[in-house]
RNA sequence: GGAGAGGUGGCCGAGUGGUUGAAGGCGCACGCCUGGAAAGCGUGUGGCUAUCGUAAGGUGGCUCAAGAGUUCGAAUCUCUUCCUCUCCGCCA
């Protein structure tokens, strides 16, 4: 949601902002409807200010035993006023509403403007590996060592679902929970396993409704949708509540599966595992204060890398420009993976601060001692990390001449110990 | 899924048509008391929004699960939806 004094007083500011990220929108319109709901709003208050002063004397009349007629009367003329003017005020009132969930966040001053091309490596770590031989790509490796089953995943659903299978199975499992133990254990997070299906409420609060419905997938009989990541569920934790003050940062993090419709999304550089429907992921959520949340930001960051650190995946960090923000975002840093398959760079996390755009949506306040009134928090989220993609990374990147897939170190406890996954012998 | 009972402020809990934003209690904050604390006493204590004010704050509207309706007037009556509890059924 827009808040919507920022659009009364600095319109200015909003337009260069939604200009930043290329968004096409008639303020003006929304500002005159705004400044007409406001007066009628006023002139409904003064009639049911009116209304409630006569109500009070009506009682205290029929308490006294007097007549109240008159006063009867004239209260119904004002009731009828009242309810010419109603349906007015509610309509623009959704108009307006309505606008406002559709206007996406405004860029950070610190971010690139401009469009994707402007995305800004700010650093990398680790060096692209190199074989003496020609890497396989992912899709070759998993087939020829029978650890992903893409035909049947095809036949069991549908085209860009993937069946993991024995070690391959393994290895999810092995990624995730590192994930999640490194993230509990050493960054702090609290974890939460949540519904993996969330209702409508959830879907706007964190900004994926009303826009982006054709890309979810929608149970229709009892209107709810799967989740296309972690972070609907978990920032909505803690929808409508005010929250104490010294309870922040409140930190999350939560395995789920994430599902994506990708409606029309296909293209040729989607094979394999890049680009599927149903892939798993940890995600990262926080609750801050408005001051902080820069640092939240940096810290979400660093909280990615060191889980790519420990794969030994070689990544460079990205700060996305503004015209490649995402809707609800008003900063996001990307890392992406290198995969010495495929050769590409592949996008296995994004961090982005909200600051108070779902906050505001989703109405998560926070009140304490230097706040008295209450103020909405700051949200961030950021995988840690997303699983098909980095799946891939540790697929191409560890594979040997023969084949094999040499599992790193720190997940070989997590593996039963296992170093190597190799073919079966015939 | 069937039958019944409910959803009131941070919590418990009164309230079945008229000065009820809502008694009472708990909790919390501040003050008094105390060497200090507890107890006791006193005072205060929701959210959203419009408007006036530099501000503290004032004034008004909304808010008793959500939405619609009846009425001059609704926490109280009617309807719909959601949720909780008890019993039955089904089930991992």
């Amino acid at each position: 949601m827009f808040d919507i004094k920022l659009i009364r007083e600095r319109i200015d500011l909003v337009k260069s902002g939604l200009t930043a990220k290329n968004v096409k929108i008639d303020l003006d319109k929304v500002v005159d409807k705004d400044k007409i709901l406001r007066g009628i709003q006023s002139k409904i208050d003064d009639l049911r200010n009116e209304k409630n002063k006569a109500s009070d004397e009506i009682g205290l009349l029929i308490k006294n035993k007097a007549d109240a007629k008159d006063k009867i009367a004239a209260m119904k003329e004002i009731g009828q006023k009242i309810s010419e003017l109603e349906p007015e005020a509610k309509l623009l009132q959704d108009e307006v509403n309505k606008f406002l969930l559709s206007i996406p966040n405004l860029p950070h001053e610190s971010v690139p403007v401009g469009s994707p091309e402007k995305n800004k490596v700010v650093r990398s770590w680790g060096e692209e590996k190199k074989f003496n031989f020609t890497p396989k790509n992912h899709i070759e490796l998993a087939e020829s060592l029978d650890i992903i089953d893409f035909k049947r995943a095809t036949k069991i659903t549908g085209s860009h679902f993937i069946l993991y299978k024995g070690a391959g199975a393994r290895l999810e499992r092995a990624l995730y929970n590192f994930f999640l133990d490194v993230h509990t254990s050493e960054h702090g997070y609290t974890e939460v396993f949540t519904p993996f299906v969330v209702n409508r409420d959830s879907m706007t609060g964190t900004g994926q409704l009303p826009k982006m419905e054709e890309d979810m997938y929608r149970l229709e009989a009892d209107d709810l949708f799967l989740i296309p990541t972690a972070e609907v569920p978990v920032t909505n934790i803690h929808r409508d509540e005010i929250l104490n003050e010294e309870d922040l940062p409140i930190l999350y993090t939560a395995y789920s599966p994430c599902f994506r419709r990708e409606a029309g999304s296909y293209g040729k550089d989607t094979r394999g595992l890049v680009r599927v429907h149903q892939f798993d992921k940890v995600e990262m959520v926080k609750f801050v204060k408005p001051e902080n949340s820069y640092d939240e930001l940096e810290k979400l960051v660093n909280n990615a890398e060191k889980i790519c650190q420990l794969l030994d995946i070689p990544y460079r960090v990205l700060m996305l420009a503004t015209g490649d923000l995402s809707f609800a975002a008003a900063k996001c840093y990307d890392l992406e993976a290198h995969a010495a398959g495929l050769n590409k760079w592949l996008e296995i996390s994004s961090c982005s601060n909200f600051e108070d755009f779902q906050a505001r949506r989703a109405n998560i306040k926070f009140k304490g001692k230097e706040t008295k009134k209450p103020t909405l928090v700051h949200t961030l989220n950021g995988s840690g990390l997303a699983l098909a993609r980095t799946m891939i990374a540790i697929l191409e990147n560890n594979q040997t001449k023969e084949g094999d897939i040499i599992i790193p170190k720190v997940l070989r406890p997590y593996m039963n110990g296992l170093e190597k996954i190799s073919k079966k012998e015939v």
